[in-house]
DNA sequence: GATGAATGAGACTTCATTCAT
DNA sequence: AATGAATGAAGTCTCATTCAT
């Protein structure tokens, strides 16, 4: 799995994007990242962004022009890149295993990137929030995340039926089945506050989808 | 299904609360619930409240006094009443029922509870947006569902897994897996703008959570 | 000229526009205009109208809801109907007279009007900035302007041309003498800060138009 | 008029003023000039100018520490240097012609100086905007230019209505009518963006300034 | 009770100016 | 000399809340 090694999270992501980031700014778009995560987006204030990153607040606009290009700045990289490449490289990394159980792939698809999800979490939530509220950003998600999984997830599922290791559903539910388990997992693992359940309690999912996925 | 019928959905029940709340009040709470959860609670003005409400912005602080006093009166309700009450009632309803199956426990679950949910997904889109931000609202919620849940639902599935009919999952996991994938459901209706959807999927939800929670 | 007397100045004008316009509301717009005439558009802050006019930040937004329509309230009228309606009682009066001569011509220009002058001086003042710098106010005035002067002034040129009382001149070149010459004296007065002078110097202005415009 | 070879603009006066202005405070300087004049000082920046004038934003205040000192660089010059100098050189040029006649003179002021006046309204235009705002501008205006008119302009005058050449109108009088009808052509043509129309209506002035200024 | 004008604290944003590189 | 990131004072604007009518 050494194609993995270079994932990175979302907010590495917009850094590397433009590596002469200044240091002041890459502190903005840091406390940006935490503030938003902790108090949402609409209430969090730029005065609070430049306080805890140590910067006036002119500096929170230098290179951002909005509070919203702000927000994007940390969307729109998780959108558009993060994700398609975390999906595009799983299902590398799926080709390349022999006769795949169930079991083994939805190992690989949880424990794997158990990583990654407690690292982007932060951007994750963001990004749930702020699809409830925005058309614009619920639009784009659908449009980049849809096919993408269509072209790579869907023909890995069909290929495991026909290898009868996965149940007469359609693809699109064992999709949700797939990714609201895991959702709700981290979730609830925000809920509670406590970060450590969230992979202590991975094998409990893997079991749960292995018997709910398996064919009759 | 008698023991339905007085179920009623979150708003109602704030208006049953007191029953003199006048008719403009009443234009005030469900402006705001709609607003609220269109927009979410920060981006919503109490001035486009008051449009909608058709009333004027003074008479949205007739009976509360603030804005956050208008979103507590909303969801309030939900979690300390409506949702111990449904909680309560799902209970009395199994207990009714002679050597209940898993799947049968699933189908009373989903099935009547369907409308139920649809009715009160405005509120419970804000819940869950307004937890991920309020220690507060997560606290409480933690402290009034936790416990109905364990003394409504775990006896429930304690008895199952005795029966046989439920796999040997800590209770709650069983309680994660369940809610997961009924609001995973709700949420991606919600994205989707399609809340036929919702109900459509349905008999998947029980197939699969069916299978999921079966023992080995 | 009875039909003069209802004559308002532009501000007047916008006051009536909306009749029950707040007297707080009032307040801003004159103090705006004040200040607008002092110091500029771009170098007047709204806490400054707030302060003159006497009222809090907040009540300058109120019915105006950005600095620039503050500005467009006290232009437009001026702009689309106190200008045209001028040259349209101005062409009704002349009409009245019979044999116009060009001197009584040029002193019912002058003499009667520049009451209303010295009256919309400011609003005049701020006009004549903003066109400078503003394409789209430009525009506007010529839009209005322009086909009104063609209308109302070129045909009573045209009527004196033929009783032998004004140069072989082009209409437009007639206009921009006459206009340029009033609005000339009007800035110097201005710059000298005497605006007594300015209808003092009245009869040097009918003079030299007398004769700059008379045939040959 | 090879009395006019070295009638400089005031932008070039500027320049010349010091020998090793540095070419990106010449660019700075171009850059002021038209930014001023297109939209204004007001609503001018600096980073405008820096961008206009392809050189950083800190470049722009190596030589002018403030924003108002570019300003004054650019009106300074032509207010206490170019005016006076142009008035002089006016004058020189007059005396040295025998039996002036009234339209000799208005030709040599108006047809020599077209192409000086084109050139320098960049700089009349952010002056005469300015002018309407600073007072301390205005001061300075009135003490330099009031004298030197004076001085030079108005003792021609004497000597042409002494040949009966000039209406008796004060001397003040005439200088406002001259002035302003030239300066209400040049801003004719800047309201109408067409610079060419200038130099076109330039005998219509000629004539109409003739026939104003001739004695009865 | 209802209204909506008024308030003012505080949000977002701009921009002249400084200064380390 | 030049750069451009950083600054922070000050500007424009928003909006929950109050209160006279």
């Amino acid at each position: 799995m050494t194609e993995n090694t270079d994932i990175r999270t979302a907010f590495d992501q917009v850094m590397a994007e433009d590596h002469d980031l200044p240091a002041k700014q890459k502190q903005v778009l840091a406390a940006s990242l935490t503030l938003f995560a902790e108090q949402g987006f609409a209430n969090t204030t730029t005065k609070q962004i430049a306080d805890r990153a140590g910067v006036a607040e002119g500096t929170v606009y230098r290179r951002y022009k909005t509070k919203d290009e702000l927000l994007a700045a940390l969307l729109k990289p998780m959108v558009t890149q993060v994700l398609p490449r975390l999906m595009h490289e799983f299902a590398q990394q799926v080709k390349t295993m022999q006769h795949l159980t169930r079991r083994q792939l939805l190992t690989a698809l949880i424990e794997n990137r158990v990583a990654f999800l407690e690292d982007n979490w932060q951007v994750g939530k963001i990004l749930i929030n702020e699809m409830m509220i925005r058309d614009d950003l619920r639009q784009s998600v659908m449009l980049n995340a849809g096919p993408i999984i269509q072209k790579t997830l869907f023909p890995i599922l069909d290929q495991l039926r026909e290898q009868h290791e996965l149940a007469a559903i359609p693809n699109d539910m064992v999709g949700q089945f797939v990714i609201g388990t895991v959702l709700t997992n981290l979730l609830r693992a925000n809920l509670q506050g406590d970060f450590a359940a969230f992979s202590q309690r991975a094998p409990y999912l893997i079991d749960f989808l292995d018997r709910g996925l398996a064919p009759k």
